[in-house]
DNA sequence: ACAATTCTGTTCATGAGCGCACATCACAAA
DNA sequence: TTTGTGATGTGCGCTCATGAACAGAATTGT
């Protein structure tokens, strides 16, 4: 059976540690009357005399030198703790757990790595994935979401980029053939899509609205699968502007519009916003935009 | 700077522990408004956000997985100190100091040192001196005293036994003169003082009444000097009965008186007398002296 | 889709614990 | 012996932490 009442156990510490009642209740802030009151009900609740009274003072009997060597080490260790807990907000250390969506994977990975290396103290999970990591879970101290803005209470979102999406074809596939091509001539060419078109993005219903279901010859889960096919010449597909300049065989078959566009957002949750920490990463990370030029 | 508040700490453990408010309020057997009173203050206290609030309940942040540890282990050293006071209030063990005369010294030494091959478990430190011992500061747990009944506050006084004091002088002394000696014939003996007279022992003062002052040839301050010269054939004087039956050189020279009987007194403080410790060695005391027949 | 459950969070009345004042005692110094 | 100082101990108001009730939100079960 464990302690109920650990302040009864602080006061009594301070009182085997001076000696005195007085002197005790002066340290602890509290009247002195406070404190006798504590060690009674603290020694009725051990069963067990732990001081002798006499009119210059109390002394520790046995049992009451045994609770202050324990409530000495106890007292040192929450010492220790306040002091490395109130360190910790102030300085970047411990874990940064960060969250994105796969697709950005490429571009997020040599940041945070970059980040890292800049603060030996912290330790970068980044962990992708199609499941929507919820912040007020504490599962992540920053998330990159993609889409419409999240309007989650208790999360403060701010604008970060915009990933342009356009439509990419390999050499191969185009034969030849000049772009850009007609657009009254797309709903003719074959597509790659994506698995889960269920999804609200807008170059996602503008490709259900202009291309007719049989065209969409392949679907792919992950963006990496899609990337693929296209090189492989299955068809016209959609890539991230930024990606697709990596590869010579691929070539953008139309003027991307804008409504394509998918902007960026940084999310935090407001517990974890005004840490050192989080700030650290935030700041990193809108630095690291601009030499993106995802335009 | 150490914590002022270690039931806040308690609390935000078993909130850590159990993952929300109202499971840790149950175990703790208070309000949840308490608990959450409880965590925002020691939040503010350490300047750290220690949980992230969602309606599932309370998940920690490093910062509470920290605490959580730390409290994890207090609460272990707390439940073993508890059990450990509890058990020492019932078992003989650790430390046993017991004070009296030094007088008394031959007669007690053994019978605790058979106490404390009884009782392994227990130290027995058995401190003789003219001072007095004070039970209320913790200096002794028991204390044999002599003479007038001590009337000390808070202190539990046992009648234990009687000393009897009787005169006595070597054979080389009397030089075969014939015991007992005519009253009226002791002022004009020599005599083997002490040298606090001052004390109010009822055979001291029948020798300040009775015997000249010049008649008092020698004092000693302690039983011992006073024996051995006493067996050296300095004069009469006054040794206890039991300790003076051990000397075949010894003789009682009067018939000894009974205002000369000192009694002993069991003396111990309110505190520790209802210890089990405490008890078994008064009750070894009382045992033991049933053997010594001092009458 | 709806109801039920189970959390958190806030407001307000109340009582337990606190501070205050005074009594008492022990020791030390004048 | 007397006085002063610094302790403990205790009864009495009072305040502040607590408990009760209610509201809101999210998850779970039907």
């Amino acid at each position: 059976m464990s302690i109920d009442a650990w302040d009864e156990i602080r006061t009594a510490y301070h009182v085997a540690r001076l000696g005195t009642v007085s002197g005790a209740a002066e340290v602890l802030g509290v009247h002195h009357a406070t404190v006798i009151r504590h060690i009674d009900a603290l020694e009725k609740r051990l069963g067990t005399k732990l001081f002798q009274r006499h009119a210059r003072g109390y002394t520790a009997t046995e049992a009451g030198q045994d609770l202050m060597q324990v409530a000495q080490a106890t007292d040192d260790q929450f010492t220790q703790l306040a002091s490395r807990l109130r360190g910790r907000g102030d300085s970047v250390t411990g874990e940064l757990v960060v969250t994105s969506i796969e697709a950005l994977s490429p571009l997020l990975s040599p940041v945070l790595a970059e980040f890292q290396m800049a603060n030996p103290g912290v330790t970068v999970r980044f962990v992708t994935g199609d499941r929507v990591f919820r912040l007020e879970y504490g599962e992540a101290h920053v998330a990159i979401r993609a889409g419409t803005a999240p309007n989650e209470p208790d999360n403060v979102v701010q604008r970060y980029s915009t990933v342009q999406m356009a439509l990419y074809a390999s050499r191969d596939y185009l034969g030849g053939r000049a772009v850009p091509i007609p657009e009254d001539e797309l709903p003719g060419e074959k597509f790659m899509g994506y698995e889960n078109m269920d999804s609200r993005a807008p170059f996602y219903r503008w490709m259900e609205d202009i291309v007719p279901r049989s065209n969409i010859v392949m679907r792919g889960s992950d963006g990496r699968s899609v990337k693929h096919a296209i090189r492989a010449g299955i068809g016209l597909g959609f890539m991230a502007t930024w990606e697709a300049a990596r590869y010579e065989d691929l070539v953008q078959v139309v003027e991307p519009k804008p409504e394509w566009a998918a902007p960026l957002w940084l999310v935090t949750h407001v517990d974890l916003h005004r840490t050192a920490k989080v700030q650290a990463i935030l700041a990193h990370l809108k630095t690291a935009v601009d030499s993106w030029n995802l335009t």
